[in-house]
DNA sequence: CTGTCCCGTCAAAGCGGTTTCCTGCGTGAC
DNA sequence: GTCACGCAGGAAACCGCTTTGACGGGACAG
């Protein structure tokens, strides 16, 4: 027998097939005795419940859709780490609740998936991968357009729900960080206007508290370049060049982080030496660079917690623009 | 109207629901001109297929189920990066197909989540993160006892379906590399008896290679750590505290050779200056490394394929233990 | 002894598609 | 003019589960 079905199990525990269905989901009406016999016949049966069958009656799926957005053409290996490790965190959300996790993860503009939830695979979505990444405005308009609604982390503004890392308190953490330190010349190397806004709001609490303590850091926009860390490289170059007694960095993320440890070590540099350096991610790659990198960490396991419990509506959790704490981790470049 | 459904196409489109169904579908016996007035119907109201109704009464998902295999307690971000690497061409290969991936983690052999084929949720499970992890082997066997089929990225054996990287070739590609470049007194760090063997074929491959061109490596068990990064740096200082005039190293896996990286460079030596240094897996984090780190990388885009393809039981894939092809990387480290 | 209530169970009606079976009708052969 | 044929499309069965509504029988009150 394929995959016995529930009237299997009726037939085999000498009851009705509705009783089975009863006694399986512990509905009220069914006697103990008979919920044991049916327990029974079902492990003797090895009988799963049809989730299709289930979840088309029920009209709810338990399973989240999670869309990660990445640029076009872009080799997967080059998604930035932080998204792998906020997608792990978003998975041990939804597994606690219960629920699935559909992954997708979606490169072109032109043929968009978002129907996970229209066609019932999913009861929410959530979307993720969209910072300073220009597809993901395509992906917003068509999702608008189309009346999506998703929960996205990131800073699309509205009609969407969406969360964010405490960019503004990471600027300030960093900054008091680098001073306590005894740095003097800081300077901030990110994209000085990043369309949703995360990395400008890195950069004015970190340029707040460090004007607030007497310092006025430098403001430093990375060249164009293939990725982030070529981009680090390049800036830390040109940085020096124009400011060669920098003391203090703090770079808009891990990945640009990473890249300006190179370059500072090509010009000569030493880290934490003549230049301390912190980045913001909290990616692993972080802790494996020489010196490892001093970093702002966003409580994934929180963020992970949040967005599921807005993609699902839960309460607490409606009003968008939510802050994901943001602690600052000491390690050995800062 | 929340949801419309094929009835409410039928009605707009003035036609039956069965022929909705067809014509939506493609299937044959549909007038051309019914067929555009249907979905022109579909269109204008936003319907979208139930895919609960539709895998129901297909009984196939068109849906592909991952599990990543997980140590027991492991924070999400400790996992190796090599895993969401695969992660993510698998999602590319099940893309590709229009198949939907339902992504799992499991740390757990209390609590093994692994129905989802039986319920229907998905046509078919792969199975990765098993390499040199003993939690793999108590899902092996609790999948064994429940007659459970999956395909797994590791070497298992029988019963299983499964695959692995080309692991005997790239020892080899290792050691003729390091021989090439001139280096004589060659060691390979790694676990001496892996589970699945992976290991022992890189170092078998390796082994076999230097040999015959005159060269006995080294072979060195890596002490027992909290994780593969600080095993490579306790490595490599035992390997060169016993053996001063290593100038060649193989390390079993990326994440391993980041680590002697650092235990190299912490006893002074100079990386590829002194000793030149190979990993394994091709991760990205390589990349970043000071030196960059050569290494063997499979072919991902290959192996999600594989995996998806054996999934499926496509033809040409049936046959377990297929290897993955893998190529030299030269970076700066050798 | 009869009427009422409640508990446990069952039959059956969906959920929204896909597909089989069948019918109606237009075409061409004889 | 009649009949066979084939195409387009409709009615209904069915996928496996959840839940409503109905029912039988035992307990208890009157």
């Amino acid at each position: 027998m394929l995959r016995p079905t529930s009237f299997d199990v009726a037939e085999r525990a000498g009851v009705s097939q509705s009783t089975v269905s009863r006694a399986l989901r512990n509905s009220p009406g069914v006697n103990a005795e008979t919920r044991a016999r049916v327990a029974a016949a079902a492990r003797e049966l090895g009988y799963v419940v049809d989730r299709h069958a289930s979840s088309l009656r029920l009209k709810s799926s338990e399973t989240i859709a999670l869309v990660t957005i990445c640029r076009p053409g872009e080799d997967r290996s080059a998604i930035n780490p932080f998204y792998f490790a906020l997608l792990g965190s978003i998975a041990a959300a939804t597994s606690a609740r219960g629920f699935n996790l559909l992954v997708s993860f979606q490169e072109s503009a032109a043929n968009f998936r978002a129907d996970f939830v229209a066609s019932g695979l999913a009861d929410a979505m959530i979307v993720i991968g969209t910072t300073s990444n220009r597809t993901a405005w395509d992906f917003f308009a068509e999702a608008q357009a189309a009346g999506l609604g998703f929960t996205c982390w990131g800073s699309p503004g509205d009609p969407f729900h969406w969360m964010r890392s405490d960019n503004g308190i990471g600027g300030r953490l960093a900054a008091e960080h680098l001073i306590a330190g005894g740095r003097r010349r800081l300077a901030f190397i990110g994209p000085q206007r990043s369309p949703q806004r995360q990395f400008d709001e890195r950069r004015d609490g970190f340029t707040a508290a460090a004007t607030a303590r007497g310092v006025t850091p430098i403001l430093a926009e990375p060249p164009a370049a293939s990725d982030r860390h070529a981009q680090g490289v390049a800036a830390a170059r040109d940085l020096l060049a124009r400011h060669p007694d920098v003391d203090g960095i703090f770079a808009a993320s891990d990945m640009l982080a990473l890249g300006v440890l190179q370059g500072l070590k090509e010009t000569g540099r030493s880290v934490p030496g003549d230049v301390a350096l912190i980045g913001f991610d909290g990616i692993r790659a972080g802790t494996l660079a020489d010196p490892a990198l001093t970093t702002l960490e966003p409580d994934l396991d929180a963020a992970g917690e949040a967005l599921v419990a807005m993609a699902l509506e839960d309460t607490g959790f409606r009003r968008s623009g939510t802050r994901i704490p943001v602690r600052l981790v000491a390690r050995g470049s800062a």
